[in-house]
DNA sequence: CCAACCGGCAAGTAATCACTTGCTGAGGCA
DNA sequence: TGCCTCAGCAAGTGATTACTTGCCGGTTGG
């Protein structure tokens, strides 16, 4: 299980895993040397890391690197061109929400210790959480945004005043007339039943409802298209 | 702040509090025991608890009893006769699914600890998290279903075939034609939705998009009734 | 009026916590 | 060879942990 990578790199590893399993409160620095391979209680962690904060800190920043693949994804999803005839359209539309969704569940997958870390270990470090958000969840949130939107706007084929350039803040809805869709506010409802989905398998082992994940990517998928077909 | 009530009950609501607050272990007994009154570090609280496991029970046995009030809330609502008119009909099911989604909100603000407890202190307790998966998860779930293909039977003003009595196993979704919706894995994504919402507000403070209460419900309510009318 | 009980407190217990100190042996370099 | 560096370890440090023991004052019931 622990390979001959660099020490550092090892407690890392494992101090990330055990933070996201047990929490940060519940991992003693002994478990993580030993699940690094060295001798348990031996203080040899601090021969690379001050504290266990700076672990986490460490660790935290690590995992935030690996990050900036899933926005790149749902943009080059985006610029695909949909088919004229509108059944043709319907069933691209359908896919493109599927693959999305499937996107979103395996970043979830391959960030898993990163994003349980946010329930059980960041609550008592206010900074560690706002990178997290600004890092994270806000770029998922807004390359989404920008999917439906874009699918949207190709999907009626009507210019939209502006050239639709969302960018950070759009608060105002009355202000569009009351009947153009809010696409922020969208992406946060299909990022979040993602994001739950994901999170209640984790803990639970499967979603507590019984629904495996082809008919939750399904039903995303199903959902978005009603709503992006007005 | 702590009022006159029974010690034990004291002792219930701030070790909850704290559990849901820092963690399970990061809550000490003295911690505890000053919230509720008493002098912390003497062991006062053992007079009345026999551990801190079976506090932490005996907590959330109390929390889930106040429980059933959602189900009986969303039945009722789900009992209502929608208008003739497609128009009228329309915006009587926004009304019903704003109305919803906000009782869903409210319904995990007076749960707080609650469910904040699910992700910070019970994971190392896998007969509290089963507890809590069967008596407030599934019925939140399967209430929501309900509610969802009540509203479309009615909408479509067809019959379904075998009175669309959906009870605990409707596992295929290939044998229905695939052209039916499936309520079930629809209700996962919107009672998912609503409860990411709420949970990245409660930890973050406000939701990291920045995007209000009032917008995230139009939202729902938006893609639901989309969802509903085919 | 007395005895039994009970809830709260002070002062413990042993274990565990994060973290430190001093040593050791291996590796690099002269 | 001689010396320095350094990762790792054993054995600590004091603080904190969950939990226990013994005592006490108040209430209650006979």
């Amino acid at each position: 299980m622990s390979d001959d990578a660099p020490t550092r790199q090892r407690l890392l590893r494992e101090a990330m895993r055990l933070f996201g399993e047990l929490g940060y409160a519940a991992t003693s620095i002994a478990m993580i040397e030993q699940a690094a391979g060295l001798s348990p209680g031996s203080g040899s962690l601090y021969k690379h890391f001050a504290s266990k904060q700076e672990l986490l800190s460490a660790g935290l920043d690590q995992l935030l690197q690996g990050t900036p693949e899933l926005t790149a994804r749902l943009e080059q999803t985006s610029s695909r061109a949909l088919p004229r005839r509108r059944a043709d359209a319907e069933a691209a539309l359908n896919a493109i929400m599927v693959e999305t969704a499937r996107a979103g569940l395996a970043r979830l997958d391959q960030d898993r210790d990163l994003n349980r870390l946010l329930f059980r270990g960041l609550e008592a470090f206010p900074q560690l959480m706002a990178r997290f958000r600004d890092e994270e969840l806000r770029r998922a949130q807004d390359a989404t945004a920008a999917l439906l939107a874009g699918l949207a706007e190709q999907g009626s084929r009507r210019i939209s005043r502006g050239q639709n350039a969302r960018g950070q803040n759009l608060r105002s809805k009355d202000a569009n007339g009351g009947h153009e869709a809010d696409w922020d506010a969208v992406a946060v409802v299909f990022v979040g039943a993602i994001a739950h989905y994901w999170l209640l398998r984790d803990v639970f082992g499967e979603h507590p409802s019984g629904i495996d994940e082809d008919r939750h990517v399904d039903a995303i998928a199903r959902v978005a298209v009603a709503a992006l077909l007005r």
